[in-house]
DNA sequence: TTGTGTACCCA
DNA sequence: GCTGGGTACACAAG
């Protein structure tokens, strides 16, 4: 079979895409500012310009060969003789919206889009009866509706694709995606709505009765019928609910099933794409006074056959035709056609757990297969290992790191990896959000958008069912994946992060699949008796704040009710201001105990702790896996600094600075078979990288004597020996040197150490008359940032800054902050990942079986095994120290422990 | 349900 | 209102 299609060939397979446009249009309204998008004659156009641009979107990544918009009609539909109070309750449609539908549907005649409405029907029932023609004849259906009645009509042929955010971002909703979310399958989804109710249309449900139990007694008895027959066996509350809206669950159920059998005219003729007219569409597009971005994003399949070649860059590509190679043939394929390298993509999402993806797809310019990891038989699984571990085969993908976990725990090991698009795109901007494929594909091929990946989430989030569609679209994925490296190759070069990506990044990203796999082990009984503790301080202390302001049981954690209560109930002075109201956070209620000595405030500060740290401790006891150890994940782009993140759970943010908090590291524990977990922090490192990039004499003295930094720094501050040196003025300094490195600011410092903002300024004065290279350097290199438009770390990663020369100042001064910051901690983060590679690297050759579990951004936590500890030591310290030269030591501080709040030093 | 704001944990 | 992150909760939207 070929998966080449060309819309506009008659030939090609038939895919209809079908638009709810009232619900679309409406959506695009909310999404976007109706203030910001206006004709110039008061008309708002913002819904209108939402809708085309998610229009463009779907027919550029789904390649329909039909479309077809259906809209509501004024006058109600035969559901409102049913019942009178259908869809009552509503709020009046919005002044700015009126009259986009008009506009809407005049841009839809501009590009040849059919578009229909039936009097006396709802748009969803248009849609559903052009579906089921469809699946009835085999074809292919595509709907996008953020009506949940339409989940009904999903199934074989049929996919629903589900606003998530504005109207761009859509979810591919499937058979499978739908029993996963709703735990129905899609032909029962009205039977769970009609249980749970859907307050949209004013159809109330079972009271009490969520999606949850809804699912679980479908799910016993099989369908509505089957339910509502047994419905007196049914236990405890919920049953009696139950029992007791019958009625209304009847009639739900009759409103929300969608009307099939519409008569409706023929798709072949009357929905085809390819009858746009430019010139139209360019008058309607001048008429709503349309920018250019829209224009050059129209997809030239609206147009007729030819009409595209009009126009600059419309490259028409073809996809190699797909083959499925089973067995044998896997092994002639992998020796043949990929030999020379191939780009690469893989089913399975994170929910799923690691390893359990099913295909891999591989492309390259004339190749495009499809293997089914659950389906080899001993030579293919050879000759796919081989194929995968021979470095001398160059290979692609969008996250290499998430393709070596699916790979890895069915005994695939990858080497040989040349391109990580993810991270060479984070690398050429790293202030854009992580971008999916499809994103990917948006920013750079657009005018070839044949060949997209579709519907493609951040961890291409392609069904996993195994059907042909999902492995046609994760053959797409694969394709968009080999077209777009050498676009991002070039961008590498374009930013001058080749170097960067090859051989920081790219790498890097391989030790941190490791560290993810491993974990950490973690006590679930450390953090459970823990927990009890501090339930108890929780209760205690809350009964007590209760009794200190007459009783009310408010709730604590409510910022809104704490308002009422402080500063109207009890009159307190009100402080800082928030963008809702008056500020509850710590800061301003430690200044109130102090003015007012409420023991409430008092109570109320150790509640928040408390809750905190129950916090805490909740989330990791949830997120200890099967193997008694957490597995972070950590991410390469989205800090754009470069350094990494953290997340499910966040393992960089483990509590350190009280004693109660660093409790919590106590749960975090050698596993056996190890002997001690060793902690490796830098010391200073963003201070230090400060002496070395100003050259400042008097900072890198101070690195060179040895001396404690902040002391040495203050008897140079405040002119004093060093053996005079107090604590506040110690704390004075230190406080500047670190607000240096996040562009101080003589607000943010008096802020911080609670003094006057002429004190702060003085004090930053008088820091830099000492230590003038500093401030030299740092007035210097925004300057420079300015000027070429991009801060730059050692290793030469950029941070771009348009908004250094902006007229706001605001803004402006929000990117002079961050110029100063960037250099420095993204010099730190380089620094530490060169350690990271270093050690991993050393600890391999030394053929140990410590290894490494942690970053925290200054700091490295490793598991050493019996009898390599003093070996591992030196490794660490040696491979952290002397990772970079800089102008002054890189200091490494050690220690080790059986827990991880042993290790601290 | 979903996004937003607030608060607070880390380096 | 001094940098970079992540998570949880309350609350208000749709």
């Amino acid at each position: 079979m070929t998966s080449s299609e060309h819309p506009g060939n008659a030939a090609a397979p038939t895919r209809l895409l079908l638009i709810d446009g009232h619900a679309m249009a409406f959506r695009a309204f909310f999404a976007l500012p109706a203030d910001g998008f206006t004709d110039g004659r008061g008309q708002s156009t913002n819904a209108v310009y939402g809708f085309a641009r998610m229009l463009f979107n779907v027919v550029a990544s789904e390649q329909p060969t039909h479309v077809a918009v259906a809209f509501d009609m004024a006058g109600g539909t035969f559901r409102d003789r049913i019942y009178d109070q259908y869809k009552a309750g509503r709020e009046e449609t919005p002044q700015q919206f009126i009259g986009q539908i008009a506009l809407i549907q005049k841009t839809l005649d501009a590009l040849g889009v059919s578009w229909l409405e039936v009097p006396d029907y709802e748009a969803d029932d248009i849609i559903a009866s052009l579906a089921t023609r469809m699946r009835s004849r085999g074809q292919e259906a595509l709907i996008v509706s953020s009506d949940r009645d339409a989940l009904q009509l999903v199934g074989p042929g049929v996919t629903l694709l589900q606003p998530v955010k504005g109207v761009t971002e859509l979810r591919r909703m499937d058979p499978a995606a739908v029993q996963e979310k709703y735990q129905v399958d899609p032909e029962h989804y009205p039977d769970l709505a009609a249980l749970v109710g859907e307050s949209a249309d004013n159809l109330s449900g079972v009271p009490g009765v969520g999606p949850k139990t809804a699912a679980k007694w479908l799910g016993k008895y099989g369908s509505l019928e089957g339910l509502l027959e047994h419905a007196e066996e049914i236990t405890g509350k919920a049953g009696q609910s139950l029992r007791d809206h019958v009625e209304d669950v009847r009639r739900n159920r009759v409103m929300n099933a969608a009307v099939t059998d519409l008569e409706l005219p023929d798709d072949d003729i009357v929905f085809t794409l390819g009858r746009g007219d430019r010139a139209a569409v360019n008058e309607v597009f001048d008429d709503l006074a349309f920018g250019p971005t829209i224009r050059r994003d129209l997809p030239a399949v609206f147009l007729p056959e030819g009409a595209a070649d009009e126009e600059p860059g419309a490259a028409d590509v073809e996809m190699p035709e797909l083959v499925r190679p089973r067995g044998a043939e896997i092994a002639t394929a992998l020796s043949g056609p990929f030999s020379g390298g191939a780009a690469l993509a893989i089913d399975g999402s994170w929910e799923l757990g690691l390893g359990e993806a099913t295909r891999l797809a591989l492309a390259t310019a004339t190749d495009l297969a499809v293997l089914d990891l659950t389906d080899l038989d001993g030579d293919a699984e050879q000759a796919l290992a081989n194929w995968l571990s021979d470095r001398s085969i160059p290979k692609t993908a969008h996250d290499t790191k998430y393709a070596v976990h699916e790979l890895s725990p069915r005994g695939l090991q990858v080497d040989g990896w040349r391109t990580d698009l993810g991270l060479a795109e984070f690398l050429c901007r790293p202030d854009q959000r992580p971008t999916d494929l499809a994103g990917l594909v948006m920013r750079h091929l657009q005018e070839e958008l044949e060949t997209t990946a579709s519907g493609s989430q951040q961890t291409l989030d392609l069904d996993g069912g195994g059907s042909a569609a999902a492995d046609e679209a994760l053959a797409r994925a694969a394709h968009a994946v080999h077209r777009l490296e050498p676009l991002l190759r070039a961008d590498l070069e374009e930013h001058e992060a080749q170097a960067l990506h090859d051989d920081l990044e790219l790498p890097l990203a391989q030790v941190l699949g490791q560290m993810e796999a491993v974990g950490i082990q973690a006590e679930d009984s450390v953090l459970a008796e823990l927990d009890a503790e501090h339930e108890r301080q929780q209760t205690q202390v809350a009964e007590s704040a209760f009794s200190h302001i007459g009783g009310d049981r408010i709730n604590l954690g409510s910022p809104k009710q704490l308002q009422e209560v402080l500063y109207e109930r009890l009159e307190m002075p009100k402080g800082r201001r928030t963008k809702t109201g008056y500020s509850t956070n710590a800061e301003t209620l430690t200044d109130l105990f102090e003015k007012t000595q409420h023991p409430f405030l008092a109570d109320l500060l150790a509640h928040r702790d408390v809750t905190k740290m129950r916090q805490i401790i909740e989330t990791l006891r949830r997120f200890i896996a099967e193997d008694s150890r957490i597995h972070t994940t950590f991410h390469q782009n989205i800090a754009a600094t470069g350094r990494l993140s953290s997340n499910n759970p966040n393992l960089q943010n483990i509590p350190m600075r009280t004693e109660e908090g660093r409790r919590i590291r106590g749960a975090f524990v050698v596993s056996e078979g190890y002997e001690q977990l060793l902690t490796a922090d830098y010391s200073q490192i963003e201070m230090r990288i400060m002496a070395h990039l100003s050259g400042d004499e008097g900072l890198i003295e101070a690195f060179r004597s040895g001396e404690d930094l902040h002391n040495f720094v203050a008897s140079r501050v405040f002119d004093v020996e060093p053996d005079q040196v107090d604590g506040a003025m110690r704390s004075k300094t230190k406080a500047v040197s670190y607000g240096l490195a996040y562009g101080l600011s003589a607000f943010g410092l008096s802020r911080q150490l609670r003094i006057s903002q002429a004190e702060a300024t003085a004090l930053r004065d008088g820091y830099f008359e000492r230590f003038g290279g500093v401030r030299d350097f740092l007035r210097e290199s925004v300057e420079q940032a300015r000027k070429v438009g991009y801060t730059q770390t050692i290793l030469g990663r950029r941070r771009y800054l348009p908004d250094l020369t902006s007229d706001n100042r605001q803004r402006r001064e929000n990117a002079e902050r961050v110029a100063l910051n960037s250099p420095i901690q993204g010099s730190a983060a380089d620094i530490i990942k060169l350690a990271m590679l270093r050690v991993d690297a050393d600890l391999r050759a030394a053929g140990v079986a410590s290894r490494v579990l942690l970053q925290v951004h200054d700091e490295l936590v490793l598991e050493v095994a019996p009898g390599e500890l003093e070996q591992v030591r030196d490794l660490v310290v040696t491979g952290m120290g002397d990772a970079y030269e800089i102008s002054v030591p890189l200091s490494v501080g050690v220690g080790v422990g059986r827990t991880w709040l042993e290790a601290a030093h």
